[in-house]
DNA sequence: ATGACTCCCAGTGGGAGA
């Protein structure tokens, strides 16, 4: 079984791009965000026609996030239960037996401003209710745009990025409080290529220069976490005409 | 260097992203 995240960065625009992907990279749950689009013009049939089932939370203008799936899934949840929020940012269900939860996390935009607050008690939300998903689904999926970078060596300039938002402490450890409620960074349970990234600004030549940060991420429960094989992330998408800024990364269970 | 690019909604500019 593979399972994928992707922020597609506008779906309307992206849609050639994630049909290509898809044909390629014919994943069993793909987690998509930033979609920009609200539900009455989510592209349906173009996904059926491709063989995907599709659960999505769209928005206007911003956010928005999807679940596409080959085999049906269950228990869709929107957004994170008992946390108003206006945002769409947050899909969850169950599909072949693995409960997925695919979230775009908060930019957060600067420390100290209302954006990063508000990043805060999100965090502080999903993590209390993925504790309690863990209890109820042990083999679970927490994957997305988590917006961090737990480390510096997620960081190509670890310098410059100190302190700034995706790599402040107070995002840092949210991230280890996630982990900590018994999950694994996928992409960090194999060898990885030096200098690895699934975001690269669309300015100064940034992909170009491989100057990016990490900041999508794939979580695997302690009970998954035997049969994960492989986890990567796939340039190949950045390399096109009008791309994401992101990556996808893709996890292999066996 | 408060830059740079891309997307969206707007409406000949500005917010947001990361």
């Amino acid at each position: 079984m593979k399972i994928a995240t992707w922020n597609v960065n506008s779906l309307a625009v992206r849609l050639p791009h994630l049909l290509e992907w898809l044909a390629a990279h014919p994943v069993d749950a793909l987690a998509l965000q930033e979609l920009k689009l609200t539900d009455d013009k989510f592209p349906h049939a173009e996904l059926q026609a491709a063989g995907y089932h599709a659960q999505c939370f769209g928005q206007r203008t911003y956010n928005g996030v999807a679940l596409l799936t080959r085999e049906p899934a269950q228990d869709v949840v929107r957004n994170i239960p008992g946390f108003a929020d206006e945002q769409s940012r947050v899909i969850a269900a169950t599909v072949q037996g693995v409960r997925v939860i695919g979230a775009y996390f908060p930019n957060g935009q600067a420390p100290g401003s209302d954006k990063f607050a508000y990043k805060m008690r999100w965090l502080e939300a999903l993590t209390a209710w993925v504790r309690q998903e863990l209890a109820a689904h042990p083999s679970l999926v927490l994957l997305g745009d988590f917006n961090i970078a737990p480390d510096d060596r997620d960081v190509h300039d670890p310098v410059a990025w100190a302190g700034q938002i995706h790599c402040t402490d107070e995002e840092r450890t949210h991230f280890r409080a996630l982990v900590g409620c018994g999950l694994h960074d996928a992409f960090r349970l194999f060898e990885q290529p030096p200098r690895s990234w699934s975001w690269w600004d669309y300015r100064n030549l940034a992909f170009r220069k491989n100057q990016g940060l990490r900041i999508d991420h794939i979580l695997v429960s302690e009970t998954l976490r035997p049969r994960v094989s492989a986890c990567a992330i796939d340039k190949e998408p950045r390399r096109r005409e009008r791309p994401s800024d992101h990556a996808p990364v893709i996890a292999t269970l066996d």
